[in-house]
DNA sequence: ATTATCTATAGATCTATAGATAATGC
DNA sequence: ATTATCTATAGATCTATAGATAATGC
């Protein structure tokens, strides 16, 4: 069952979109090739045909995932002119983004996957990275642009361990006190 | 070969022991119970004489790992009465810690393993953070107990999230630069 | 003729268990 | 007699590949 070039196109952005879902809700090693294809609505063996290996995957679909992000938070920082960093905070430390970490940061739900990867997809990170803080940088507060830079980083830092945590404490109550206490943090420097 | 009962219990200490580091350094998939076993010097079979299930003994070994690190900072906090605060980031962000994850922070290397994994888990993490959060509390900066409590959360949360950020990154510069801009955040509460 | 996808499988792993072994502890 | 540990294995999974199939694109 040969498809079109472009069908064929089609699949293999299907499948980054798959993976980008199922390596941040189950973890890297937490879902296989056989069943991430089956989700996709194709065959195991098709996948070699598409990426080198599982590894290469990963890094397409982390820098898929941060893509994704980064448009996000700009589309919010434009909506906000007033307070950008907040409404990325908001955003970022909502119940929501706690509970659906397939949709969400791919630094938060991977950050440990990550570390542990190739070249490859550590690259794809750093340089989805870099261009996030450099968006964040030019919202963030401070009177220098060193200091604009180091807050940017420390509140981004701070979403990412928050939401880490928050996920996996199990008591509800605490896990929102934590949202609530780094988002407060982010907003102290509103001005 | 049987050993005696005390012999038993400190091989069953010892599995504890090896699974915090080896959990921590490969994540929960990382590492097999036949491996783990090894390591610890000891034989597959025999791992289900001292552990229900490889998730018991994740629970057992987030639990040691934590308290660990617990320990640890109160003792720095005890050392450093003039910036305990700042004495705990320093360390947590440092080079060394970047580095060697299985002797680390279990939050930061096993936070999302965490959050897929069982009740006994994550209650076990929970109560720990809980802990923690008390201890950094008290040494926070803060005008009122809820200023220091937010103020120690949005800290721990900082430091979490810069390591992971660290770690993530290819470029060595980078991740320096995560590591100093964190921990000069932190050390604006300092007065 | 090319190629995207399929079925089938190799070979390596994984968790968990069954049953044997051998030394302790009563 | 009890029990901590061992060897061996069941049964399920994993990544990756080989070779067949069938439709596209020249």
């Amino acid at each position: 069952m040969k498809v079109t070039r472009e069908q064929a196109a089609q699949n293999r952005e299907r499948i980054v979109d798959t993976a980008a879902r199922l390596f941040r809700e189950k973890g890297f090693d937490g879902i296989g090739v056989a069943d991430l294809m089956k989700t996709a609505g194709l065959t195991h063996g098709g996948f070699y045909g598409h990426f080198e290996s599982k590894e290469a995957l990963l890094a397409e679909a982390a820098g898929r995932a941060l893509d994704g992000a980064g448009a996000g938070w700009q589309a919010l920082m434009d909506a906000n002119p007033d307070d950008p960093l907040g409404a990325v905070a908001r955003s970022y430390l909502s119940p929501a983004h706690r509970d659906n970490p397939g949709l969400g940061c791919a630094i938060a739900a991977l950050g440990a996957d990550i570390a542990r990867a190739g070249p490859a997809v550590r690259d794809a990170v750093t340089a989805r990275t870099r261009a996030q803080l450099d968006a964040l940088a030019g919202a963030a507060p401070g009177d220098t642009d060193g200091d604009k830079r180091r807050n940017a980083i420390a509140g981004y830092a701070a979403m990412i361990g928050g939401l880490v945590l928050a996920r996996a404490v199990a008591d509800p109550a605490l896990s929102e006190e934590i949202l609530d206490a780094v988002a407060a943090s982010a907003n102290r420097g509103h001005r």
